[in-house]
DNA sequence: TAAAAATACTCCATAGGTATTTTAT
DNA sequence: ATAAAATACCTATGGAGTATTTTTA
């Protein structure tokens, strides 16, 4: 039957492609190593690593095989992770990914409350954009991911746990006074600023104005909402912002107006992205309920 | 280290909830499963099972925990499973689940191309409707499943291989001659006779149609499409069909007719629906090709 | 008290170590 | 010639068996 420690090397074989330096991670002789491998192989039926004196190379099957051990690997993880998670919850530390568009409006909103909560809970926070979240939390490198939905997840599973609408931002000089809401027909296309492409912001806000993502990258695409609202300040243009961002972006009564978007919503949805197998959903329900609360607290 | 063996014999004591039996089941003394579960508990740092001299009980972490390990040996199976599925593909038997709406159409259209391809190859072919079908592919029990979409699928993929639209099946007393197309505003909902809930053709052709499923179960909602068409040729309303069903239900020149449903379409999208993590999806492939091939050859 | 799990004790299979050989550049 | 994997051979750990004890319904 095949081992644990059968796999275990084999991985180590893939990081190092080298028999010897994977003995040295996996602290035991070249020996050792090399008869585990040579008897995973003969129990597979086929050979993983192609092997001379001066390479090693992984076979395309072996490829699979190694990757398939990784996600053995993970199952077990989870299993053993199960009894701390419940018996110790928020001992273990999480890390959870988040898309720039959601990060620094979501998190100073939640995390005080989190920490308040469970100081001992350690939490690690990645930024990147959806589609290297989504692969992390595939892969198991990460334990959830916070992204705009809709976006496609296949093979994962969502929780939801904020819906929120755009709002139009612009200079005040450019906007009417009594305006209270606009509509997407309303809008001044050609004057509208958004995120690069690779942003799910950008398509959730074409799509809440039913627009395709078909212009061309224009000067005005910039890197951060932060910087966009700068740009609105400079009267360059205006932008459509997200709710959770608006206090942030448009403080102290500032030159910028920020009024509702009129069209069918909610426009985006925050959820809590997992791998369908992970274990840890006792913990992630309370941050989830934490998330929710606060954001009812601090943004309406 | 948590070996496979104890996961192993974990499994066998929720199966018998008695540990001589379980013993007896993995071919080992019960000293010998007794100290690895004792030891795995001791690893784990919780109690899977609760015991004495009369029952064996799982604890709620315990069962969590036997779960996860389902899904280790279900990776391990894939992982063992790889290079025969990439060596001697079709040589390993395989189980499809299929949903009571396109059985009986697909498979008669695709199999007999699938046998003569691959003489060898042991298809098993269960019959149930979409959550069960979910269900076991989420479990494992079987390989792969063919749904009609949109179905909610969360945490599995799909990989969709046929689309096709809906038919409105009447008597041809009850239908213009000439007529080639309707549309669901033309459609008398009275006479409309669909599946009993539960079957998703209904709920696509209703959505086809633009309709809520709102409409309490009527007298005429019938088990199978074969038993509608028979109550059409009776003249006790109409129905809707997809077109794979179109050979088989109107056959030799009968008394029914059957027009397309001129609605926005595709109305359902047939998929091959399996786990994120499933290995054999080389042979999935070549299934699905075939599959599509079949259809377009036999079906327009 | 009786049925069933835990324990004591023994044994052997096998994983692992050291030393050596084989192999291919 | 040499670097690196495979093999030979020995050792020791721990998994498994038998027999026995403990536990509690």
């Amino acid at each position: 039957m095949i081992s644990l420690k059968q796999l275990h090397y084999a991985l180590a074989v893939e990081k190092t492609l080298h028999f010897k330096k994977a003995a040295d991670a996996c602290h035991v002789s070249q020996s050792a190593l090399s008869t585990a491998i040579i008897e995973l192989e003969k129990q597979l039926g086929t050979t993983i690593f192609e092997r001379n004196n001066k390479q090693v190379l992984i076979t395309s099957q072996g490829q699979l095989i190694l990757n398939k051990a990784k996600t053995v690997k993970l199952e077990l993880d989870g299993l053993m992770q199960i009894s701390q998670s419940d018996n110790q919850p928020f001992s273990n530390a999480m890390t959870l990914g988040v898309i720039p568009t959601i990060g620094p409006y979501l998190l100073p909103k939640v995390l005080p409350e989190v920490r308040k909560r469970f100081p001992e809970f350690k939490m690690k926070i990645i930024e990147e954009q959806s589609h290297v979240l989504v692969d992390m939390v595939r892969n198991g490198e990460i334990d959830a991911a916070i992204l705009a939905l809709p976006y496609p997840i296949e093979g994962l599973m969502s929780f939801d746990f904020w819906q929120e609408d755009f709002y139009w931002v612009s200079h005040k000089d450019e906007c009417p006074s009594q305006l209270k809401e606009i509509t997407s027909e309303e809008l001044e296309i050609e004057k509208l600023m958004l995120l690069k492409d690779g942003h799910c912001l950008k398509d959730h806000a074409l799509a809440a104005c039913s627009l395709q993502n078909d212009k061309q990258d224009s000067d005005f695409d910039s890197a951060s909402l932060h910087t966009l609202i700068q740009m609105v300040a400079g009267k360059l243009g205006t932008t459509l912002v997200p709710q959770m961002a608006l206090d942030q972006l448009i403080y102290n009564e500032s030159e910028i107006r920020a009024v509702h978007l009129n069209e069918p919503g909610p426009h985006r949805t925050i959820a809590l992205i997992i791998r369908p197998n992970y274990v840890r959903t006792n913990e992630l329900t309370t941050l989830k309920e934490i998330f929710t609360e606060q954001l009812n607290a601090k943004c309406c």
